[in-house]
DNA sequence: CACTTTAGCGGAGACAGTCTCCGTTTTATC
DNA sequence: GATAAAACGGAGACTGTCTCCGCTAAAGTG
C-alpha cells in the first residue's frame, strides 16, 4: 500500500525534538540544582518552575516526580562516582580500592552537601524509582566489596550496601564543621571491622 | 491590695486539670501510635485528629508539632533504652555493654519498625526539637562509649553518636526480612572496627 | 444545686504545596 | 504559508498544615 517514494520514510516518522523543550528542560535543571543546593531537597517544585520561567505543567511533564528531578540533577556526580569505581578497581588492591571509593563518597557528600538527601532517597525509596542512578551506586559498592571478599580481605557475610547506608546515615545530618572527620573516621571503622582476620 | 482572706489562695491559683483534656490527650496518642505504625511517620495530623474524634485544634494544642507528637509516642521506648544503658553499664564489661546496647537498639527498631524515622528525625533535626528524648539516647550511647574508651578497649577518637547514626542510616530502609541480620552484622563490624588494637 | 469562671474544644478557613487538565501557542516539516 | 503535532502554562482541584476565636462544659464556690 505504499505510495511512490516521493514521501518521507514510512518507518520512524520522528521529527527533530523541539528547541524550546530542550531549552526549558535545561533551565529547569539549572534552577533546580541551585535551589536544591540552597534550600534542601524539599523546595517547592512550583517555585522552581516559577524561577525557571515556566509553568508547573511544563516542569511536571519533563520530570513527573520530585525523585526524577533529583535523579537527573545529581546524575552527573553519580556517574563520576561510578567511573571512579572502575578506575580504582583497575589500579588498586581490593581493600584499598574499597576504602578509597568510600572516602571519595564522603568527599562528594562533603562538597555538595545536598547529595546526601538525594542518595538517601535513592537508596531508601522503592527500588522502582531511581532505577538508573541507584543501580550505578549499588553496582559500584557491590563490585568493590565482592572483589575484596573474593580476595579474602574482608568477611564474606557482609552486605555491601549496608556500608553505604551507614555512610549515608551519618551524612544525614550535615551538622557542624566536624562532620567530614567524623565520616572519614567511620570509613576507617567500617573497613577495619570488615576485615577477615580481625 | 488584697481583700480579706475569705478568697481562695492568692498563691498558685491552679485548678485540677480537666478530665476531658486528659482523655483526649490519651486518645490522640493511642490513635497516633497506631497510625504511625501502620502508615509511617508522615500520616496526616488532621486525619489522626479525626480518628481520635477531636478537632485539629485540639491535637495541635496538645502537640504543637509533628515532632512533639512523635516524641511523646515513642518516649516510652526511648526511656526503656535509657534504662537498659544503666543496667548494662552496671553489670557488663565496657565493650560488651556497648555491643549489647547497640544490639538492643536494633531489636527495638526491628520490633517497632516505625521507631526508625522517629529516631532519624530526633538525631537529625535541629537540636532544639526533641530535647528530651534525643538527649536520653545521646547520653546513653555517649556514656557507654566513653566508658569503653576510658577502659582502653575502643579507640578514643571516635564520635559515639556516629555509631548510632550509622545504625539509623541502615535502618532507614526497612526492606526485606533479611534486614535484622544486616543490622546485627553492622553492629559487629562497628564494634570490631572501633577496637583499639586492630 | 445554682452560679461563675475559664480551660479546653473544634471547626471554619487561610495558606502552601502537589499535580492535572485542556485550550492556546510554538515548532518542525512539507 | 499551511498543517499537524509537540509543548506550553496556568487555572484550579485536591490535600495537608496550622490558627483563630466563639462556644461548651468542667471545675471551683457558696
Amino acid at each position: 500500500m505504499q505510495e511512490p517514494m516521493t514521501e518521507k520514510k514510512p518507518t520512524t516518522p520522528y521529527r527533530k525534538p523541539r528547541a524550546d523543550a530542550q531549552r526549558n528542560r535545561e533551565r529547569i535543571l539549572e534552577v533546580a540544582r541551585e535551589s536544591f543546593a540552597r534550600s534542601g531537597a524539599n523546595v517547592s517544585l512550583d517555585e522552581i518552575a516559577r524561577l525557571a520561567g515556566v509553568g508547573p505543567g511544563t516542569l511536571y511533564r519533563h520530570f513527573p516526580t520530585r525523585e526524577a528531578l533529583l535523579e537527573t540533577v545529581y546524575r552527573e556526580e553519580v556517574e563520576r562516582l561510578a567511573a571512579a569505581e572502575r578506575r580504582f578497581a583497575a589500579t588498586m588492591a581490593p581493600l584499598d580500592a574499597l576504602r578509597a571509593w568510600m572516602l571519595l563518597f564522603v568527599d562528594y557528600i562533603e562538597a555538595k552537601q545536598i547529595i546526601a538527601p538525594a542518595l538517601n532517597t535513592m537508596l531508601g525509596c522503592s527500588p522502582k524509582v531511581f532505577e538508573e542512578s541507584g543501580a550505578l551506586i549499588t553496582n559500584a559498592i557491590d563490585s568493590l566489596a565482592r572483589r575484596a571478599m573474593e580476595s579474602g580481605e574482608i568477611r564474606a557475610d557482609l552486605e555491601p550496601l549496608d556500608l553505604l547506608r551507614a555512610l549515608v546515615g551519618v551524612s544525614n545530618v550535615v551538622s557542624g564543621p566536624g562532620w567530614p572527620e567524623s565520616a572519614r573516621r567511620l570509613v576507617d571503622i567500617l573497613i577495619t571491622g570488615s576485615r577477615t582476620s580481625g
